[in-house]
DNA sequence: CTATAATATACCTATTTTAGTATATACTGT
DNA sequence: ACAGTATATACTAAAATAGGTATATTATAG
């Protein structure tokens, strides 16, 4: 993997926004698509960007696509996520904030359906 | 300076290896031409992309426009080339040689004329 | 004032990226 | 087999980026 397609990746800012999300733990596209507030269609051409890369995989659970990032995280990515989580500028703000509504939103979801509690994407009751 | 902005400039490999060449220290666009090997128009359309942002400085000694990074170096670019600098990829194998290159270009120069040492772009005999 | 060197800008074209709409696929429950 | 949900893909128009040629600018040397 090229260090220029990874930056291309989080020069976006929707993409880094998904990718610190995803380094929080797998999610479907339907909670990224809800968290960062995009169409549906937007999401999935973006995932699949990064999943042709190889920055992340999927797999299938029911009519639910999980994605999470590729293990083991690659150096260059690790290393810029754990940067703007510590930094203070808007966009990494709003990658903190992102955390925070990841959190809310699984809470809700173990709430509403405690049967689905470590993986988010259970099938059913979840989306 | 948006993070994203940074990461457009070092997402394209030609602006990544006049970063850490400047990073070594100011240069002018001659030398950053001759090491990267672009033609002339390239080198400066993409001094005055990050010059823009805020990533360079330059100033004019004579005819020649010498840039610099700006200072401090933005936390983030930092971190970036010192990951690069230690990692093993094509891109930062190509990073490494560039300063090779630098350094050797810096040495033919001082020794053509032992009078311009420290400044590599002092006036006249260094290009 | 002229010629020359180094660099910047204008302008055009080709290419790549983005964004949106519509449609297709895969799976589940009935 | 049918309807519904989640996701992916095709297609198209618009926007941004890259690359090249020609020309302009700035400064120096004679």
């Amino acid at each position: 993997m090229e260090a220029s397609e990874i930056y291309k990746c989080i020069a976006d800012p929707q993409r880094l926004r998904i990718l610190n999300l995803l380094d929080g733990g797998s999610l479907c596209v339907c909670h990224l698509q809800t968290i960062i507030d995009i169409p549906q269609v937007k999401a999935s051409k973006q995932l699949a960007i990064m999943k042709q890369i190889g920055l992340l995989e999927a797999h299938r659970q029911g009519t639910w696509m999980v994605y999470s990032l590729a293990q083991p995280v690659h150096g260059l990515l690790r290393v810029n996520l754990d940067y703007l989580l510590q930094a203070d500028c808007s966009e990494c703000n709003q990658l903190q904030r992102d955390l925070v509504a990841r959190k809310q939103l699984i809470q809700q979801i173990t709430q509403d359906s405690p049967d689905c509690p470590t993986a988010v994407c259970a099938p059913q009751p979840c989306c």
